[in-house]
DNA sequence: CATCTATAGTTGTATATACAACTTATCTTT
DNA sequence: AAAGATAAGTTGTATATACAACTATAGATG
């Protein structure tokens, strides 16, 4: 019986949800109403409040009241992480090879999605490139391959990539971020599919992601563009997994 | 200057871990230490700090003190929302056929997947399977599968399923839930592609949903799986995109 | 009838206080 | 030196209070 008071309440309200006493739309106890039928201050009862408008269960409107969120989301929520971590949460061994590692010229594509065209407008651009693949338990998984805008990360060349993932690098010097991807079903170029030692005509998962630094400004949300990333895993032999609890 | 004053405290922090003053693992200041610093009370200082926990910028040990969160994901997160959705959100047109609706055994397989050999031992097992397929402006773009748990959902195979999705259907029965799917990239069966209207050989993207219900219970977390969802999309024609701020 | 006005109710912010639970370092005792 | 007790500092929970900001309704006014 050592639940805090808020918690309490909190299973209160979610139990009413859940058995569908109270419904989308419907407006659920007000803070006084709450803090006199628990006996607690209204602070309390705030807490349970707040805290299930903050997971998303209820929606509050200042004045008005409390109320059953809308869309109880059936989308869901899929983390993308670390193929380092992913490994090694399984349990297997991971380790990484750097097949290209240079300075290169940017084409008009990468350019574009790099934001490199609108500001800075150097006619010899160039970016970090870096190649990098990855293996479980000695069998290749992700074919990593990066465009680092080099003003952001100067000594991105330098790094060994052996010893310490780009992801891991990049999350150490830029600490916070935000970020953008997309998934797609490809059949992916012959160099790719060798270096995957992939069959003919497999299918590749192809994650794009795209990393930005968010520089805070009072007016404007101004961000740029520190890498772009794709990641490239034979169909046959990875999937992308998630678990959500709303 | 009307912002909220554990606003501007928030911001102060955030500040200070951009610009690397304060690295993940330090202590930040406590409660009573920004109080004074701020001049607010406690409760108005110890609100900025529990606010970035929950965001997972710091964290926090009682008795011990505050401090800057370890790994800022490098990981982020998708969301995977309703297929009619996604389309009316990009200003487009939805529209479902029903391919298949109606009443099923179960193999081995999809009965592991919907828990059912745990408990209920009913030799004639059957559950309700549809087949609905999704167009955006006339174009098919989803194929979607689907073994419903009858147990949980008996009215299922009563719908009309060109009105309603499946997907707003079933989170209109069963509010809360808790899911769990993943991604591959696959070459379908011959019905599919010819369904979807692909080119031979094309790479197809599949996601796997199962949706749970939240009994709670004292004890221990039981579930019970309500549906496995499988859509199927051409690769060529669809990709699954995302983003979020930190 | 339409419009404006007051009022009660609700959420948002903030303070001051109290005690409980826990961690860490220091001091005391053995 | 090792073990145990003490104290100071920190986070967690909870109360009581006050005022601000906003909404919706009922009532008064034209």
């Amino acid at each position: 019986m050592n639940q805090p008071q808020f918690e309490v309440i909190k299973r209160f309200i979610l139990k009413k949800i859940e058995q569908g006493t109270w419904r989308p739309g419907d407006g659920v106890p007000s803070e006084n109403a709450l803090s006199e039928k628990f006996s607690v201050s209204r602070m309390t009862a705030r807490r349970a409040l707040s805290e299930l408008t903050d997971s998303g269960v209820l929606e509050r409107v200042r004045g008005a009241g409390t109320f059953v969120a809308e869309q109880l989301p059936m989308g869901s929520f899929l983390e993308i992480q670390s193929i380092a971590r992913e490994i090694t949460a399984r349990g297997h061994r991971h380790h990484a090879e750097v097949i290209t590692l240079e300075s290169r010229k940017i084409d008009a594509k990468i350019k574009n999605l790099l934001h490199l065209d609108l500001l800075h407008l150097d006619s010899a651009a160039t970016c970090a490139y870096s190649q990098v693949l990855h293996f479980e338990n000695d069998v290749p998984i992700q074919l990593e391959e990066r465009f680092i805008n080099t003003r952001l990360v100067p000594d991105y060349l330098k790094q060994d990539f052996t010893q310490i993932t780009p992801s891991d690098y990049l999350s150490e010097v830029t600490p916070l971020s935000e970020a953008d991807h997309w998934i797609e079903a490809v059949s992916c170029p012959k160099e790719i599919h060798r270096l995957l030692k992939m069959k003919q005509a497999t299918p590749c998962l192809k994650i794009s992601r795209r990393t930005f630094t968010r520089k805070q400004s009072t007016k404007r949300h101004r961000t740029d563009v520190v890498n772009f990333a794709v990641l490239y895993h034979p169909g046959d032999r990875y999937r992308l997994g998630g678990h959500l609890n709303y």
